[in-house]
DNA sequence: ATTCGCAATCTGGTATACCAAAAGAGGTTG
DNA sequence: CAACCTCTTTTGGTATACCAGATTGCGAAT
């Protein structure tokens, strides 16, 4: 248990059932019965929750019991287009920045994926497709940025797993992250660009679909 | 004291000792004795001090005093690139979705800053300069990028307060300010990126300054 | 004199007890 | 029968007590 401190532990516990389901999105989340739920005390639950709201998926009331965040349709777009902004200058600057063993790691992700995507577990291939993203913002060799990154994917992860599943065509997936790689390889600051932009704009048009399927 | 909760309140005020150099740089934040100095039980204190770690003012080490943050040039800088980047999709948001109210309330700041600017106390002025950003920001009208622009104007407070002692000429401010402000009005978005790019790089420059000097 | 080791203590992590505010249920009254 | 008031219960906020790991300083042994 040297791995993670407690409240860590406790928040990715959280972060999984809330990404699973396991808690309805609106439903409280009441840190009296959570904590007594997991055997430990409130304190590091507290800890916990209030991680869990930094990153947007439980919100806050005052004197009140937190909720399991469902954000509106707008809200979620508004994410997607501060994530964008980062993604393309994630792009710039790893352009510029990334050494050769970084766009070597970042290919390898890259090629992992593309051998699996078939055959692999969804959460599986979900999670190696955030891995490509991530490796991206890392190659920009910009901490804050990285971080700031990573905070967005996991805002929008659950968002993202829920619109993976109805994407009609999985190989078109595939085809944007190749052309990312290709740009990026040639360190062609513009093509990756239009690239990163053209992803994030697919998966906003997913995400449209989802949210109009849900409206009934 | 209905407007903030307690940790909020003690969060303000270590943040106030931290800009005003009270607490030093690189000097542990024990929070029993902090608390007790605050005369705040640990509970909130330590809410407070998570509060300072995610805002970058302090840094927590496993199972040791937090420490006031003291990063390095090149850190600054990285979130200073995010910073710019973030500031300008603002601007870019602004443009398309602001309303009139919004942008006559950035005009208001504005004012109110020039005409104490050289009155006024200087983190008092500083304060207005930072909401004359966050109402840029909040014009975009996207909540997430208001968000998590606010949390890197927070993280980079320090270091913007300390350069904004050494600027020699205070209007060169009021002048971009004016810039910017002259954009936003015509909602001139071309004009807007180079006007805030200007404005952020300018701060970039001040900052090497300072950590040239420091160096000594 | 130097180094190794042990113990006192300092510090953050965790559990728990107490408090005040707010929500909900039930009864009373118009 | 409905609306309102009140009392109980639930819940988050705060204070405090306890614990375990780490640091440090002193002392003993080489």
């Amino acid at each position: 248990m040297a791995d993670h401190s407690l409240p860590e532990q406790i928040a990715a516990e959280l972060r999984r059932d809330i990404l699973r389901g396991k808690l309805v999105p609106g439903s409280p989340v009441k840190e009296r019965d959570t904590a007594l739920e997991l055997g430990v005390s409130r304190t590091p639950m507290r800890e916990a929750i209030r991680m869990l709201a930094q990153e947007g998926l439980v919100v806050l009331r005052p004197a009140r019991s937190p909720l399991v965040a469902d954000p509106p349709f707008d809200e979620v777009v508004d994410q997607l287009i501060v994530l964008q902004a980062l993604e393309k200058l994630s792009g710039d600057l790893a352009c510029k920045n990334a050494t050769d063993a970084d766009i070597a790691h970042i290919v390898d992700i890259a090629e992992r994926m593309e051998a699996t995507f078939y055959t692999a577990d969804r959460l599986d291939s979900f999670e190696t497709d955030m891995e490509f993203h991530m490796a991206i913002a890392r190659a920009s060799r910009n901490r804050a940025l990285a971080e700031t990154h990573h905070a967005y994917l996991a805002r929008l992860w659950r968002i993202r797993y829920l619109t993976s599943r109805r994407r009609k065509n999985r190989a078109v997936v595939l085809e944007q992250h190749a052309k990312i790689l290709d740009a990026l390889r040639r360190r062609d600051r513009q093509a990756l660009d239009g690239a990163l932009e053209d992803h994030t704009g697919h998966l906003a048009d997913d995400m449209r679909q989802l949210f109009e399927l849900e409206e009934t």
